[in-house]
DNA sequence: GAGTTTGAAACT
DNA sequence: CAGTTTCAAACTC
């Protein structure tokens, strides 16, 4: 079976997914008669759903595996359980894997002398651990399709080995936790079996609150085909081109190697300091091989449809053989990788690195030659296509299985995560790259473990936005590298499938997906606003005279008129930043220190230069940051001090002002409270009896009654000569009485009611 | 909401 | 580096 078609191969992005981390699984299934759905566990910490559908359409088998998987249930608390074919759907946070067979392409690994790698369905069990969670791992059993002929005559392996497991850890812990309990009958059996293992390091656990976070891995394709594989120096706003095929591959490396024996691949990546600290960054993630021989690496496409968030990415080892080989149909296809480090070298700002792809729609696995394999992300629509195969791979008898990462609408989410995390994070040995989740639901900070001097001066500076346009007729792929909140601006945002054919203009797509909630004044994405929008007029929001751009986002539901502070004018904004740049390297660095929490050594870095203000108003960059001035200020007439009475007293009243803000915001949801509640109960009693409340007794038969009654007081009244002042008493005498008739009418009825109900 | 004040950023 | 201009936010009315 052709785990790729020619057509798909020829769309194939440059940058190609090793799926290596998944792959190495003999057949353990000989009689392969019976095909049912693995489970696939997944780690809590996975809100989203994750369905696992071979690609393998051709095989019957393996539909009636993908069946019987519909359905699969997900538990939240623990392990969630996924069924084997994968199909990872990107749309709401669903990741759809699809399993991709490839004989053509191990045939062709075959023959351009590459021992083929291939992922076998049967038996196949992929153990990924929790991520950031070492406790809860992730578990993806592939279905034991067994006895597929294809796979047996081609690969002659599927006999009776026992099935390998790789276990994909990610999180930053070393120790691989082979798992599991609670994941059924099928862990127990796996354990006797062959694990592998990859690990992908994180930093610090994510929570399970959070977002479902895919995290890719991507091959550095440092060694073997492209040895002149250097990253060239990459400058602040500049937009990189992917080399074209054939030509060296640039590698964009989002992790660090796990293994020591890779560290030396950390030259040749790319690290991206963090620009600010409030930024976040997204992505990347390691997998290390365990093995020294033989690296896998698990590699997520970087061919995404915008709105995909690829948070990954891993590198090979440096010792890896060449991998890209001519495989017949897929070799010319295979594209110049591209990765990019994420570093964060004490830099406070971290960005995201989106992949674009003008083919949002387009499934494939694309395996190039050698040992790995390479996974694709695509749509979920195209989930059931086929993707292609793999290389070959280190160890003895692998069969290469293609695998087909298919993410519809896979939003990420885009981890925020403060710059004294970072700064912790970086000094550690880590052995693979560091994924730091500070909050559950938002932050998430990937970086290298080991800090990449030659390359990180680049990219130090480097604003988010910059985007790594594609290679020119290359692939379509390309990353842009934003600031994590327009990220989540993506993530707010409806998906929208970006009709990206030419290259470049993807990132305008990606533009165009984020201005989607600007137009549609999203109510999450107006409350999530971290900051008031701008009102630039003359700037073109291009000069840190605007709020946004100084920190480093995209104008977004801004009042700004002729911004160009968005991906549709990502060159000017790119020159732009990098003339801020070249006057102030610092330029968008936070210009508040700050200090460890609890501790009052927060200041501004350049010192205010306030005159007329007293530095006790909001015009006073330290005063608005609510620190105090320092010596470094050279302000004229400051009261912003310590002991300034001016000082206390404006605290004071701003204090009191926002307890008074805070007692109206309480009583008011107090009352809107009460109200609610209130409604809540008068609701149904309305809603069931049809109205029993008093004044819903006052019909209109109860109206002429009353009107008799009151009717008959005025002709008493009258009968007996009462004065007129008299008559009026009689009759409101009267009218009290009816009153309280239908009250304790409508009293008795709801009492009723009630007793009925009850 | 219009106009004024203010100080950072940009420019010379 | 200092002085001036530009700019947008903060502020006042």
């Amino acid at each position: 079976m052709d785990v790729v078609s020619p057509e798909l191969t020829s769309l194939l992005p440059d940058e190609i997914m090793d799926t290596e981390a998944i792959e190495d699984i003999p057949q353990s299934q000989p009689d392969g008669s019976a095909v049912h759905p693995l489970p696939i566990s997944i780690s809590s910490t996975l809100p989203s759903l994750l369905t696992l559908k071979p690609a393998m359409a051709a095989s019957i088998a393996t539909t009636k595996t993908t069946d019987s998987l519909t359905g699969t249930s997900f538990s939240t608390g623990g392990l969630q359980r996924l069924t084997a074919p994968f199909t990872i759907s990107a749309a709401n946070h669903q990741i759809i894997l699809n399993k991709v067979a490839s004989s053509q392409a191990t045939e062709a690994a075959k023959s351009a002398g590459i021992s083929p790698q291939i992922i076998k369905q049967e038996g196949q069990k992929l153990l990924v651990t929790t991520i950031g969670k070492s406790g809860q791992p992730i578990v993806l059993q592939l279905p034991h399709t067994g006895g597929k002929p294809g796979l047996s005559q081609t690969f002659g392996d599927n006999k009776s080995q026992a099935p390998q497991f790789k276990v994909v850890t990610i999180g930053g812990r070393s120790e691989l936790k082979p798992v599991v309990g609670g994941a059924g009958n099928q862990l127990t059996t796996l354990q006797a079996q062959q694990l592998k293992t990859v690990q992908i390091a994180t930093k610090t656990p994510v929570s399970s609150a959070a977002p479902i976070k895919f995290i890719i891995t991507k091959t550095v394709n440092s060694k073997g085909l492209c040895p002149q594989t250097s990253v060239s120096p990459v400058i602040a706003g500049r937009v990189l081109t992917q080399t074209s095929a054939g030509l060296p591959s640039r590698t964009i490396t989002l992790s660090e190697p796990h293994n020591s024996n890779m560290q030396s691949i950390s030259g040749k990546k790319i690290a991206i300091s963090p620009l600010k600290t409030p930024s976040k960054v997204t992505v990347v993630s390691v997998a290390s091989p365990t093995s020294n021989a033989s690296h896998k690496s698990l590699t997520l496409p970087v061919n995404v449809a915008l709105g995909q968030q690829i948070l990954t990415v891993q590198q090979s080892t440096s010792a890896s053989p060449v991998k890209l080989k001519s495989l017949s149909n897929i070799s010319q296809n295979i594209k110049p990788m591209q990765s990019v480090t994420m570093g964060g070298v004490g830099g406070s700002q971290f960005k995201t690195i989106i992949p674009l792809a003008s083919q949002p729609n387009v499934q494939q696995i694309q395996v190039p030659g050698s040992r790995f394999h390479y996974v694709r992300l695509v749509t979920a629509t195209t989930a059931s296509s086929s993707g292609h195969l793999s290389g070959p791979s280190t160890s003895s008898i692998q069969t290469a299985k293609p695998m087909v990462v298919s993410t519809g609408a896979v939003r990420m989410s885009v981890p925020i995560v403060p710059a004294q995390t970072i700064k912790q994070m970086a000094p550690k040995p880590l052995t693979s790259a560091t994924v730091v989740t500070t909050t559950p639901t938002q932050q998430r900070l990937i970086m290298p473990a080991t800090p990449l001097p030659q390359i990180q001066p680049n990219f130090t500076n480097l604003p988010p936005g910059t985007v790594l346009a594609p290679a020119p007729g290359g692939g379509n792929v390309g990353y842009a590298v934003v600031p994590a909140q327009y990220v989540t601006q993506l993530q707010q945002t409806p998906f929208v499938t970006l009709a990206s054919s030419s290259g470049f203009p993807a990132s305008a797509g990606i533009q165009t997906q984020a201005r989607l909630p600007l137009n549609g004044l999203s109510t999450s994405e107006t409350t999530s606003r971290p900051r008031k929008p701008c009102n630039c007029t003359k700037s073109q929001c291009l000069k840190l005279y605007c709020d946004c751009f100084a920190n480093g986002e995209f104008c977004n539901n801004c009042n700004c008129n002729n911004c160009f502070n968005n991906l549709e004018h990502e060159t000017e904004r790119l020159k732009a930043i990098k003339t801020c740049l070249d006057r102030n390297p610092e330029a968008f660095k936070p210009k508040i220190g700050k200090g460890k929490e609890g501790e009052s050594d927060r200041r501004h870095s350049k010192g205010c230069n306030c005159k007329r203000s007293g530095c006790l108003k909001n015009y006073c960059e330290c005063y608005e940051a609510k620190i105090m001035c320092s010596s470094i200020c050279k302000c004229i007439g400051c009261k912003n001090f310590e002991e300034s009475p001016e000082r206390k007293t404006l605290m004071h009243l701003a204090d009191a002002a926002e307890v008074r803000v805070l007692q109206q915001t309480a009583a008011k949801t107090k009352l809107s409270s009460q109200i609610s509640d209130l409604l809540m109960r008068t609701t149904p009693v309305i809603s069931s009896g049809g109205g029993r409340l008093p004044y819903t007794f006052v019909t209109k038969e109860v109206l002429e009654a009353t009107c008799e009654c009151l009717m008959e007081q005025a002709k008493k009244a009258e009968q007996a000569h009462q004065p007129q002042v008299e008559a009026e008493r009689m009759i409101l005498e009267e009218f009290g009485h009816c009153l309280m008739r239908i009250i304790s009418s409508a009293g008795k009825a709801k009492a009723d009611c009630a007793s009925i109900n009850c």
